[in-house]
DNA sequence: GGATTGTTTCAGTAACTACTGAAACAGGAG
DNA sequence: CTCCTGTTTCAGTAGTTACTGAAACAATCC
């Protein structure tokens, strides 16, 4: 546009125009999207998502999708369904600005709401449905439905004992799960203060 | 083997030959196997290897390399690599019987310690480095670094607000997961209930 | 209506990860 | 030593996931 019909006419690229301390920002920032990224990486989440988040994250300002695929090299494509995607997930929102075609996307900015919502998004994917299995894998080797002799073999019996195990495992993992994503927004931090005193 | 042939001649199926109490146990333990199996593939840890674990926890006693091969229909060097890094996670451990070559593997059986030994290993390899990028994010954007001009930038102060933030939430959590790793073993158990209270 | 600007979809492909099966290796028994 | 039993390694491949680039679509303006 027009800094790039600028640019050809002085005959300076848009980069060099940068000084010094806002190429000292840039390389900060790219510095924490790649370890960002590879953290989600590791954690199911893939990269480049991973990456436009922590892009929106640090910069605190809003910015459009050619903002964003410039910054990370990647195509219109990959920009559009990744950045829909990290606002199905709620942790991006939409943003219109007053006379303005184009729209921007701009990061939640409280750290523990971003987390709340990805925990309550995979307890609910992840966790759930193991407690339900659990369940039910009790169900299958229970009295009623083996019979009384069946269900005191040994090899019944441990498996069962596992199960429960388990299950007491998991029951409290969910409890605490839920009580950080019932605490959401910053009201959370205190939550975390009592819970660090407790310990 | 011995039992394959003895099979041959008699015409039945080895699985035929199961009692109706261990089919339906076979059958409970794969459903749970299936499951962990998947909430492992979500969680960065391979179906495989995530598979073999349940596997080997929910039997309740110790399989050898066979077992485990037979029961999941993998390949021999799949089974091998995943179950050597089992053991290098430590969650499973080798077993020598008296007078046997073979070698049998067996589970941890406190769910707390196994969750725990997880956890420890995931804050070391996945938030250490991100907590410790951050930092380095931080010298980059000081005063020292930049200059007390340039430092006051508007665009400087906002990342390093965001920076800030969520050094903040990593401490804490850093902190939480801490006080689960220390705390191991059925000790946990103990903690976790405080906790509970405590909110 | 057509032109302009921006967004979404999707077929094809690149890049990556997991798995197999065979060969090499290890060590105890005869 | 050779044979036997079991384990590990690894090249090749199947299967999966992520990404591109182009085309279709949507909305606004003239």
């Amino acid at each position: 546009m027009d800094t790039m019909e600028l640019a050809v006419e002085t005959i300076v690229e848009p980069k060099a125009a940068l000084n010094a301390t806002d190429e000292k920002l840039r390389v900060t920032q790219d510095l924490f999207i790649r370890r960002w990224g590879e953290m989600g990486a590791t954690w199911g989440i893939n990269r480049t998502m991973a990456e436009i988040h922590a892009l929106l994250y640090i910069m605190g300002q809003p910015c459009c999708t050619d903002d964003v695929m410039e910054r990370l090299n990647i195509s219109r494509g990959n920009a559009s369904m990744s950045l829909r995607g990290l606002c199905d997930w709620g942790i991006i929102r939409r943003l219109h600005k007053r006379g303005e075609r184009r729209e921007y996307f701009e990061s939640l900015t409280d750290v523990w709401e971003i987390f709340s919502i990805i925990a309550a998004e995979r307890k609910r994917r992840e966790m759930d449905p193991v407690l339900e299995t659990i369940r039910q894998c009790q169900v299958m080797l229970s009295e009623t439905t083996l019979g009384k002799v069946a269900a005191k073999k040994e090899s019944v019996q441990l498996t069962r004992q596992r199960l429960a195990s388990m299950e007491e495992f998991m029951e409290v993992t969910n409890k605490i799960f839920q009580q950080f994503i019932g605490n959401a927004k910053s009201g959370l931090t205190r939550v975390v203060k009592v819970l660090l005193k407790a310990f």
